[in-house]
DNA sequence: GCATTCTTAAACATCA
DNA sequence: GTGATGTTTAAGAATG
């Protein structure tokens, strides 16, 4: 019995989805004086949380205080004469809006249209579009010690896709089964001292961290919409964002480790890294949780990044796009059938230059762009989702007991990875799996991937903040003009 | 059309 | 004994 997706245009509904997905709600309502006070306040908030960002730029992203001040920023922002940021989820674990609006507009107008976007994407019985190894890679991510029991896991997919909730519970099958079949995942020995109950704590294996952490770069989309085949010709359905491979955020490690030479994310890549195989488009950014800061700390980098980073009405304040415009640029990957991709997970983390520098590959004829402002830093997002997934299908090719002695290998095939690895059950494939190269030893990598999973929704709150209050504060100017 | 990946379901074993 | 957890297999859908 097949998993049947539901179909993402049945789940879409016009008043409501497309439009939150697509970008077209307008960046707030038109507010009254307080609004424009209020905005005036989040134009502040929003030079802080820069001045916060930049300094994490300057400091290389080895320490995550900056997003504790960020953090910070946000939630006196949201305390400061505004309606607090509530968590999405109310007590019974439904998403809805608060019900109280005395406040000032422009909460909701941060806030609303957020509320509105998630309930679309995952209050509203939307799949996410991660997978379920990607769904515990990050609880795990998120976890304080880095390793969680089978219950937390679950207990954090609920938290942040509440869709789950609802929906049948073989999801928590899936997950077992995820974590048993999937060796990126190990279980750790248990610490006598601490007492969890039944079961084990699992954690990510180091060793295939990076494939996670590829996994969740990659997360390419199908694309049924024809806008997004071809984008030169067709109206966009969907976000600019989609049709263009905006840059790497450029401060990121990964920029600087390879000489200034950026990453592109691959197109079909979306905004928060998800994946549309049929689904609805998803149009929500999901950023990474980030384990210092609390899960409400989550919520309001959730909503203000949902919400925010769907302003892609305002493309010509994007900046200048960091990567070449030159079409041989654009690139898409093309893993499944690339023999160099179908190596060891060290030779991947070789490859991870190749990546970015070379592997990406084009598949689209490019038009005449207008990069939205955020687009960079969703982008960020699904690079990583992008390379993390490719790392993952390269893991699972090279899982097989001749893993190890092929892992140099650039000429491994589709034949003799099954061969390898079809014929042993699984914990026997990683029994026999013998030794494996030695694993890069390039940690700035991982973390420069794990830590643009979380930069990319608080950097989408950012420029989105800028963005929205500029524009409505014009527009207000506007308003008062007429 | 094929290969691969992912999801889902189910059966079964083990453990608390 | 019960339920949670863990393992494994199988099948189907989605995707390249």
């Amino acid at each position: 019995m097949g998993p049947t997706m539901p179909p993402s245009k049945k789940a879409q509904s016009p008043s409501s989805g497309a439009s939150a997905s697509q970008g077209m709600t307008p960046p707030y309502r038109q507010g009254d004086a307080a609004t424009a006070a209020s905005e005036a306040e989040a134009a502040d908030l929003s030079l802080s949380l820069s001045a916060s960002f930049s300094k994490a730029e300057d400091e290389e992203l080895t320490s995550l205080s900056w997003l504790h001040e960020s953090t910070d920023l946000l939630n006196s922002f949201s305390h400061s004469g505004l309606r607090s940021v509530s968590p999405l989820q109310d007590p019974d674990g439904q998403h809805s809006r608060s019900p109280s609006s005395s406040s000032p507009s422009l909460e909701d107008a941060l806030l609303g249209d957020a509320h509105s976007a998630y309930d679309l994407a995952a209050g509203a019985n939307r799949k996410p579009p991660y997978s379920f190894s990607c769904l515990i890679f990050m609880a795990i991510e998120d976890a304080p010690n880095k390793r969680l029991p089978v219950k937390d896991i679950y207990g954090w997919i609920l938290e942040h896709f509440p869709y789950f909730a609802s929906a049948p519970t073989g999801w928590k099958n899936s997950v077992r089964h995820n974590l048993s079949l999937n060796k990126c995942f190990k279980k750790v020995d248990k610490d006598r001292s601490q007492s969890i109950g039944k079961g084990s704590l699992w954690s990510i294996d180091p060793e295939y961290r990076h494939n996670l952490i590829q996994a969740l770069k990659k997360t390419p989309y199908h694309p049924y919409s024809p806008g997004l085949a071809t984008p030169s010709t067709s109206p966009p359905t969907l976000p600019q964002t989609f049709h263009h491979s905006p840059p790497l955020w450029s401060g990121s490690p990964l920029f600087r480790k390879n000489g200034g030479v950026l990453l592109q994310v691959p197109r079909g890549v979306i905004q928060n890294g998800a994946r549309i195989r049929s689904q609805a488009f998803f149009p929500v950014i999901r950023p990474l949780p980030v384990s210092p800061v609390g899960s409400r700390t989550s919520a309001i980098r959730s909503s203000l990044g949902d919400y925010l980073s769907r302003g892609q009405d305002s493309p010509s304040r994007y900046s200048p796009p960091l990567c070449s415009e030159d079409l041989q640029d654009d690139h898409t990957y093309s893993t499944a059938k690339s023999p160099s991709r179908l190596c060891s997970p060290s030779s991947e983390m070789d490859d991870d230059d190749d990546i970015i520098a070379v592997e990406i590959q084009s598949d689209v004829k490019p038009e005449p762009r207008e990069i939205p402002l955020d687009s960079h830093i969703t982008s960020a997002a699904a690079a990583a989702n992008y390379i993390s997934q490719q790392s993952l299908r390269g893991q699972r090719r090279s899982s097989g007991p001749g893993a190890g002695t092929l892992a140099g290998s650039s000429l491994w095939t589709k034949n003799r990875a099954r061969c390898i690895s079809d014929t042993l059950p699984l914990k026997k494939r990683r029994a026999a799996a013998v030794e494996k190269p030695p694993e890069s030893d390039d940690e700035e990598m991982k973390e420069a991937a794990g830590s643009l999973l979380h930069l990319a929704g608080v950097r989408a709150c950012l420029n989105n903040i800028t963005n929205r209050t500029a524009k409505g504060q014009k527009e207000q100017k506007e308003a008062l003009r007429n």
